[in-house]
DNA sequence: AAACACATCAACCGCCAATGA
DNA sequence: GTCATTGGCGGTTGATGTGTT
């Protein structure tokens, strides 16, 4: 390691041009280029990437420092096991901010902008693909607002109020409990996300610091819990969706009087609600999703196997029957 | 057991705005 | 005011792990 007096922490532009001439490695990075970094961080601090990569002898761009030290080393940075809270902030907040990543994670203390952007691609971006439509269109993003974002709401609620072997197909890595205040509070609490009651539901709610509204998915309106990781219902890293594990057995009438509530105001979907039927006009294969459906439901095995499903069978026969397709 | 397909995620790339000489 | 450098961001890629046939 050659991290000690190294002071010209703004070195001359020559300096950068000899280090860029350097063989700098590239590709993973190794145990002792992380211990030599962390330990040149922790005597001298973060400073100016590209002085810093070269003092502390690492032969890497100081881009590539950075972004191994935010993404991967700093020591508050959370990785893995995506809570169903965050899911719910990550799409609350995506479909407010887009692809701002850094952004979005500002709200999620502990994640990074890459691992968001990862989730996003890996989770998100699969399903809309499975419903054919992209996923920056406005009936995937309506998909998401009036059918996942309510789904995602009854399984952290479902969560925080069932014991962790009913909660779902998360059930075997969920953590649960009823406790909505602690004294060990995650930053994710009511500092940075309020909202209100109405119908009981507990999700988490970005505070942007510019007069938080309440969200309100479809007609659920939202409350936010003191989050913490002890009573945040949190799914593994697994290949499954979390965001998307839809088939919810315990709670689908509530969707389902999302629409029901909504044909009784307007013999249909009301303007404010985005009538689904658009989704479904642009080439949504039914038949493919309810074939999928069957292929997880049929596997028998438990939440598990089909937790990576969009929609439950209820809602795919619902919305088939609500749109005669 | 091997081959293949798919999912995940760390790391890189290119662009751009901010900063400083 | 101009230019070079840096840091930050979003997009993309490739290696690796995992599941399936």
């Amino acid at each position: 390691m050659n991290s000690n007096n190294c002071v010209e922490m703004g070195g001359s532009e020559e300096d950068d041009q000899i280090s860029m001439m350097e063989d700098l490695r590239r590709g993973p990075w190794t145990v002792e280029e992380d211990f030599t970094l962390i330990n040149y961080i922790a005597h001298h601090g973060e400073g100016r990437w590209n002085s810093l990569a070269r003092c502390a002898g690492l032969k890497r761009t100081g881009k590539s420092c950075r972004l191994r030290w935010l993404n991967y080393l700093r020591p508050d940075v959370r990785r893995g096991n995506i809570t169903l809270e965050e899911q719910l902030l990550i799409l609350e907040l995506h479909s407010r901010w887009g692809n701002r990543w850094s952004k979005i994670a500002q709200h999620l203390p502990g994640r990074t902008d890459n691992e968001i952007k990862n989730y996003w691609r890996t989770r998100v971006q699969k399903h809309a693909k499975q419903l054919k439509c992209d996923v920056n269109s406005k009936q995937f993003k309506d998909t998401m607002r009036y059918l996942w974002m309510p789904r995602l709401v009854e399984r952290i609620q479902a969560a925080a109020t069932t014991p962790a072997t009913t909660g779902g197909s998360s059930s075997s890595t969920t953590t649960t409990t009823s406790t909505t205040t602690t004294t060990n509070s995650y930053p994710l609490n009511q500092t940075n996300m309020d909202c209100i009651v109405t119908s009981q539901l507990v999700v988490p709610h970005a505070n942007n610091n510019t007069g938080n509204t309440c969200s309100n998915y479809g007609n659920t309106q939202m409350i936010t819990p003191s989050y913490t990781p002890e009573n945040s219902s949190t799914t593994a890293v697994s290949p499954v969706s979390d965001l998307t594990d839809c088939y919810y057995p315990a709670n689908q009438s509530q969707n389902h009087e999302m629409f029901q509530h909504n044909n009784a105001i307007n013999g249909g979907f009301t303007d404010a609600l985005i009538s689904p039927a658009g989704y479904f006009n642009q080439g949504i294969d039914f038949q493919a999703m309810v074939e999928q459906n069957n292929q997880w439901t049929d596997g028998g095995n438990g939440g598990d196997d089909f937790s990576d499903n969009l929609w439950n069978v209820e809602d795919i026969w619902f919305l088939k029957q609500q749109f005669n397709m």
